[in-house]
RNA sequence: GCGGGAAUAGCUCAGUGGUAGAGCGCCACCUUGCCAAGGUGGAUGUCGCGAGUUCAAGUCUCGUUUCCCGCUCCA
């Protein structure tokens, strides 16, 4: 098994990122200046791959729920929302290095002013804050600082009152956003695992207190589901619990969803009790009354949140990681992108075979044909193999070719990128195959050259 | 921020003081009836940046910038 070597990340990122890059996946930002770390660039494919992500989160929360409602905030928000929030005040670490063995301590969680690992003398404190500040309006004095927001979920909370008013929903309801978030990491890393900015997507779903676990319990189940829609492998998703010293001051229970990605188990995406402490906070610092009126009931209370949050590029890197392998090849090693065909970038190539007797003309009608629909890709340069193995590496469930039967009997060779297999197939049926691949993908059981072994 | 590593073509790298290189990729044409075949031609570099030493610096020295890995945190 591979093992990281030192100041290297594993084998598989390595090669996992160079696809990236030669693909058109994933860019670094500001690349022709030496780039700027821990910020990225989607590419033509990786555009289209986290839009597909996207919508297809967009659908299982807003569209399959008839209690959930979208919403898109701001992401200059109001100073004081970061007060409430708690993150003003918990995202100041003062830390601490030690000048003997370099390591780093939070100040407020060391007793003495020595090292505990070491026994060495401690720097002076400095503070970290995590969000990144700016100013609204051309003079910079205090009165204008702002932040740019940590996370998507307050622009949620604050408008609770909002949606209730307007949208007549009821409680248990939900509010789904998908957004950008941005932290001033001191350790961002591990390609676009933490990064400096980064895109959430975010549901918040209203109970009544005392109903609060038995939601937990069913968006657990839904969020795990989803992953499994996404095509990714089992043995590779696990949940973590959140013991009591690891709860965030807001959660009265938590548990995430963990992925083994190539450099280990990682989180995903959390499901949080957040209990009423939000709408409480907000109640309190804005002073405007944040309960909610059963009427059937006659009860009025602050509803508990059971909060579902995602992290959409951290899904994507779950996503590329899960597809990328290599297999042994004649001359090298074939990779492919099993990437499932109801977010994969691409969903067909369409190729002349040679380009005589009118072939790339008919590719083309063909193509223009299934454009309608799909995102598909018309290729005719190289050899067939070439064009076969440059569409697994964006993975492309299936190759289109058009050859010299097809102007006979109206049929194309169909390749399948999984099993490599070639069928002739009605150019009639095209569509319905691609649409039927898009909802019962089954991910090929396939060993990983790059494995990692569990911890 | 601290410690370590690195920076030469799109990618992977060679080049240890004397004219800037290879493989792959990319583009055009030829060839090609199904898994990175072959041929011909072509484009692409202030060797991260700035000083210094030297007749001469990609190469040696100093500085600087940036990226990568590790350290607290989280989506």
């Amino acid at each position: 098994m591979a093992k990281p070597k030192k100041n290297k990340m594993p084998p598989k990122m390595e090669k996992l990122m160079s696809l990236c890059k030669r693909r058109g996946f994933i860019f670094q930002s500001s690349e022709i200046y030496g780039g700027q770390s821990a910020c990225w660039d989607f590419g033509p494919l990786g555009v289209e791959l986290k839009n597909n992500i996207k919508q297809l989160w967009w659908k299982a929360m807003v569209q399959e729920n008839e209690n959930i409602v979208g919403l898109d905030a701001s992401i200059i928000m109001h100073p004081t929302v970061w007060e409430a929030s708690g993150h003003v005040e918990g995202f100041n670490d003062p830390m601490v290095d030690c000048k003997e063995c370099k390591k780093r301590w939070r100040e407020d969680m060391l007793d003495g002013d020595k090292c505990p690992d070491c026994g060495g003398e401690l720097t002076d404190v400095r503070q970290f804050n995590l969000m990144f500040k700016t100013h609204i309006g051309p003079v910079e004095d205090s009165a204008s600082v702002a932040y740019l927001r940590p996370e998507t979920a307050q622009g949620i909370y604050v408008n609770f009152t909002n949606v209730v008013n307007s949208s007549r929903q009821k409680i248990p309801f939900g509010i789904a956003q998908i957004g950008k978030a941005f932290r001033n990491e001191i350790t961002p890393g591990n390609f676009i695992f933490r990064s400096r900015e980064f895109e959430q997507m975010e549901m918040q779903f209203f109970v009544k207190p005392g109903e609060d676990e038995h939601w937990m319990n069913y968006w657990r189940e839904q969020r795990w589901a989803f992953h499994q829609r996404l095509g990714i492998r089992q043995d590779r998703l696990r949940w973590h619990e959140h013991g009591p010293d690891e709860l965030a001051h807001y959660a009265r229970s938590a548990y995430d969803i963990e992925y083994k990605f190539p450099f280990g188990w990682s989180e995903l995406e959390g499901v949080h009790n957040r209990t009423d402490f939000d709408l409480k906070r907000h109640q309190e610092f804005s002073g405007k009354d944040q309960s909610y009126f059963d009427q059937p009931n006659n009860d009025r209370f602050i509803p508990f949140i059971i909060e579902t949050s995602a992290g959409c590029d951290r899904t994507m890197l779950q996503v590329l990681a899960d597809a990328y392998e290599e297999e042994p090849g004649e001359k090298e090693n074939r990779i492919v992108m099993r990437i499932s065909p109801l977010v994969a970038p691409v969903k067909a190539g369409i190729f002349p075979l040679t380009k005589k007797d009118g072939m790339p003309e008919r590719a083309r009608e063909i193509y223009e044909e299934l454009r309608a629909e799909f995102n598909v890709f018309y290729d005719l340069t190289g050899s067939i193999g070439r064009r076969y193995r440059r569409m697994d590496e964006a993975g492309t469930p299936y190759c289109i070719t058009v050859d010299g039967d097809t102007a006979a009997d109206d049929t194309v060779t169909v390749r399948h990128r999984d099993s490599m297999e070639q069928e002739r197939v009605k150019i009639g049926d095209l569509k319905n195959m691609i649409r039927d691949a898009m909802v019962n993908y089954k991910r090929p059981d396939t060993v990983d050259i790059f494995d990692v072994d569990d911890e």
